[in-house]
RNA sequence: GGUCUGGUAGUUCAGUUGGUUAGAAUACAUGCCUGUCACGCAUGGGGUCGCGGGUUCGAGUCCCGUCCAGACCGCCA
């Protein structure tokens, strides 16, 4: 037995018992005549006693030779405490030690086990599993756990069933990139890894399961960011003869169940936005609506007044910054050198500060008179003491500058506060996109994703025009979850295919094995995927999706602590029939 | 593919206009210390200034290239 307790147990309640504890060096405080070792596990630290006068000599002599990190387990009785830490659970009591086992020795670690560490982001990395000894990221280990497991007993109580679906799939043109796995058995085949579950939830619908989930792995070959990982993990679901309202009501019901379990927080309803809508009033299709400056079209107010720059453009817009007219020139030419980066791109920016005396001073003074500006004020719903700024341009690109604006000004003025939970769903996506480069459409959500009905007879004059059955669910400015009604026909599916670009015989090898199914009674169905990754960390008050995730990747996509990807001995490759890419390392 | 920021002791960082032997804190080692809990005190060891090239009498510092890390743009149905 290694333990009879673990560190987070004790209290003057066993004082005077004989204990075995079994953990961590965390920390020694060598007096001399006294030593103390606080020792740590998962649920706690306990302060251990070794007394020159009180502990047998050679387990006083064998505390002497430990160090941070070491494994020991002890023998020893809990005693009250001589002067007493209120900082720790345990800190009334302490153990005196009677004896001591080495279990494992260690070397000095690269870096403090405490929560506040010295280590920086590479060096933790490189030793994670040191790292997740520490509290703030065991206790985000812990926090995905929980929540995971309310997804489960949700979804399980609501009669869903969990069903595992393959890893090893087959590569399909559409979306992202795929990481693909050589097929041995099959010389010069390839599998891929799945990007989601999509088509086996669907076939798990004509299977008749009739409501599935899972918490599955994903993976995706495309660049990484801060919550971008090239393999993540979703909450999957689907449901058969069900409309998208009913998808609506039970998974707003899963968030909503969510946020009361984890974070105690009771919501109504969520609000709904277009597609449309959130595009003209926020700029994107994620807004963060915990704040306001929504965008304001200024051309009616602003155009044909003798200033070219807005003249001559698609679109002036502009939002209402609270209380940051008392900003300086310096602070405010930082937010012009800030949209002009190359990242963002804009050629500049206008700003009208709203003073307290109701007065205007903006940069195009020399344009428009005080009446214009009060008009443009009032527009934007800007209060004395607010600052408009106003970007110009193309419609699209403007509004993507404008949305990085608003959400670096609401970060930048303390806004995003992240205990406030703002979730909304988004509906009325268009269900194709035309991509300049490729000319042709894409799917804007998937190619499965049902066109609603009453935009059917668009399909074929006007595709761009038809709306598709798809929401997007929102939280805080994140996409955490998206779905759609699925196409069920056979017939419609292939019309979809054709529009997308794929010829009947690639259809047919791509997807024939969807099509075939829908020919079988496919019942109605639609389904959603939450990112849990984004989910956790956001719930958790987080911006790093890496913090939630026990062994990451980093930018480059490396796992730094395996070394990871690495190349394969040239027999690998050869078994493989990969040796043509085999090359001598240097 | 691109933009930006960074790389100096085990670790986190400072290092002025290019100028003597590259510093601090912490960690580590040794010794001291009769109640510590960020223990304290003393002493000590510890550096390919990411790497390569260039400019210069002289480079941690300036220039070019390159590698690594991070944030972002493109990309992510």
């Amino acid at each position: 037995m290694y333990r009879t307790h673990n560190c987070g147990a004790l209290s003057l309640s066993e004082l005077n018992q004989s204990v075995l504890l079994s953990g961590w060096v965390q920390k020694i405080r060598n007096k001399g005549f006294i030593i103390w070792v606080d020792l740590r596990d998962r649920y706690g630290i306990t302060q251990l006693v070794f007394d020159a006068e009180r502990t047998p000599e050679e387990v006083f002599t064998a505390a002497q030779a430990l160090g941070r990190e070491f494994v020991i387990q002890i023998k020893g009785t809990v005693i009250e405490r001589e002067s007493k830490n209120p900082n720790r659970a345990t800190g009334e009591i302490e153990v005196l030690v009677e004896d001591l086992t080495l279990l494992n020795a260690s070397k000095t670690p690269p870096f403090t086990i405490a929560d506040e560490t010295d280590g920086g982001e590479e060096l933790r990395m490189n030793y994670r599993y040191l790292d997740i000894r520490r509290d703030p990221v065991k206790e985000k280990l812990i926090f995905r756990s929980k929540v995971t497991m309310a997804v489960r007993n949700y979804l399980s109580e609501a009669q869903f069933i969990e069903v595992e679906t393959p890893y090893l799939i087959k590569s399909t043109p559409e979306g992202a990139r795929d990481f693909v796995v050589p097929s041995r058995m099959n010389e010069g085949q390839f599998y891929a890894l799945p990007q989601s579950p999509q088509t086996f939830k669907q076939l798990l619908m004509v299977g008749g399961l009739d409501k599935y989930f899972q918490i599955v792995k994903c993976f995706r070959d495309e660049d990484l960011r801060a919550d971008r990982q090239p393999e993540f993990t979703q909450i999957d679901c689907e449901m058969a003869f069900v409309n998208q309202e009913d998808i609506i009501q039970q998974f707003e019901g899963l968030t909503r169940h969510l946020l009361k379990e984890i974070k105690g927080i009771e919501t109504g309803p969520f609000p709904r936005m277009s597609y449309e809508e959130a595009i003209k009033t926020y700029g994107n299709d994620k807004p963060d609506i915990r704040f306001g400056m929504t965008f304001k079209e200024l051309n009616a107010l602003a155009q044909g007044k003798g200033f070219g720059v807005f003249d001559s453009q698609e679109l002036v817009v502009g939002i209402a910054v609270p209380g940051a007219a008392k900003m300086s020139r310096k602070e405010i030419d930082g937010w012009i050198d800030w949209v002009k980066r190359p990242q963002i791109g804009a050629k500049g920016l206008v700003y009208v500060k709203c003073n307290a005396d109701g007065s205007y001073k903006s940069s195009v003074d020399k344009f428009f008179s005080q009446e214009i500006l009060a008009d443009w004020a009032r527009f934007c719903e800007a209060e004395r003491g607010d600052l408009l700024l106003i970007l110009s341009g193309e419609a699209t690109t403007t509004r993507t500058q404008l949305s990085a604006l608003r959400m670096e000004l609401a970060s930048h003025l303390g806004l995003r506060n992240p205990e406030v939970f703002a979730p909304l769903w988004i509906t009325d996506f268009p269900l194709l996109e035309w991509d300049e480069e490729t000319q042709r459409y894409h799917a804007m959500h998937h190619p499965f994703t049902a066109p609603k009905p009453e935009d059917l007879v668009l399909l074929k004059e006007n595709p761009s025009a038809v709306k598709a059955n798809a929401y997007d669910l929102v939280l805080n400015g994140n996409e955490i979850g998206g779905g759609s009604i699925r196409i069920h026909d056979q017939a419609l599916q292939a019309q979809l295919f054709d529009l997308l670009g794929f010829s009947k015989e690639e259809a047919e090898a791509q997807f024939g094995f969807l099509m075939n199914a829908f020919q079988y009674g496919a019942p109605p169905h639609g389904g959603i995927a939450f990112g849990l990754d984004r989910l956790v960390t956001i719930l958790g008050g987080e911006e790093t999706i890496r913090d939630f995730i026990a062994f990451p990747k980093n930018n480059a996509g490396r796992d730094v602590m395996i070394d990871a990807p690495a190349p394969l001995h040239p027999e690998q490759l050869e078994e493989l029939a990969l040796k043509s890419i085999a090359k001598p390392k240097p």
